[in-house]
DNA sequence: CTACGCTAGATTGTGCACAATTAAGTTGTG
DNA sequence: CACAACTTAATTGTGCACAATCTAGCGTAG
């Protein structure tokens, strides 16, 4: 086997393990109404409050066509508030709500819940971790 | 930090490297017309053709609710056929067309490209790889 | 033969990903 | 001031992911 054919399984494998990943958060997630991207959004909200759209995309790394509707749908589950910056009119500003706020604590237990279903030690999370941001960073160079 | 973070952040690794990945897929097949999942199935019917829907289902892990929208698409970029079956006209065989066929070879540069990009050594990939089998298997057990 | 249950695919609806475009607002320069 | 260049978000269009439902066809028990 070449280490091209190698690379190529291990794209698919990166693509299964992601979807085996949402599939977990969406189970844990459904009871809140909430996706994975969403949860993403909100935890960077709970660190970093307020942001505007812009500081947020460049955080998770979506655009303003991915993140511009689910702001929308967060703001009508009562999650997050948009609005207009006073001082320059084309930043929108995102704020949590107290519901928004009150979610950090019933979701507490989400990670560890996560870490249960991984069920790898945290040596073998660190590595594949660190194997995988430098994988990610060199794809992302050559494209 | 607990292990349970670094599991949440084990997560975000997965699903940055696999965008990553999907947008080198997308440069290099973009020439083509193809997308990413696209492609996965023309590689599955270039070993095993043909196949019936579900049989390529189990072989790419998707549901006839991705399959048969994206199968209509490559049907109508004339890469592939689908045809009922005779004896059981529940059943649907999917077979490639001579465009189809000629792809494979058009494409046979794409593993080595995506080699190139990924940057790791064939004993970090098959490491690597191993690891994420695992992990997939220990989070689709427990989901 | 009829009815029930099962299977294969297709369809519907919601949401994410992302390229491309648009709209509104801001800033710098003549 | 006028206006071009740039920035921020939103919008549009295409495609994937997936749950839920629907339809058609098959097979068997009664």
């Amino acid at each position: 086997m070449t280490a091209s054919v190698l690379d190529s399984q291990l794209c698919l494998a990166v693509y299964k393990t992601a979807h085996a990943f949402t599939a977990v958060y969406r189970r844990i997630l459904e009871p809140y109404g909430l996706t994975y991207p969403q949860y993403l959004v909100l935890l960077t909200l709970w660190e970093n409050e307020p942001l505007t759209v812009k500081e947020l995309g460049g955080k998770v790394d979506l655009d303003s066509g991915t993140l511009s509707p689910l702001l929308t749908r967060l703001e009508a589950a009562g999650q997050i508030v948009k609005s207009r910056n006073t001082s320059d009119a084309r930043v929108v500003k995102v704020s949590l709500t107290t519901a928004g706020l009150r979610l950090q604590d019933e979701l507490r237990d989400v990670p560890q819940q996560i870490g249960n279903c991984a069920g790898v030690s945290r040596e073998q999370a660190k590595t594949l971790l660190d194997q995988l941001q430098v994988l990610t960073k060199s794809l992302r160079h050559t494209s």
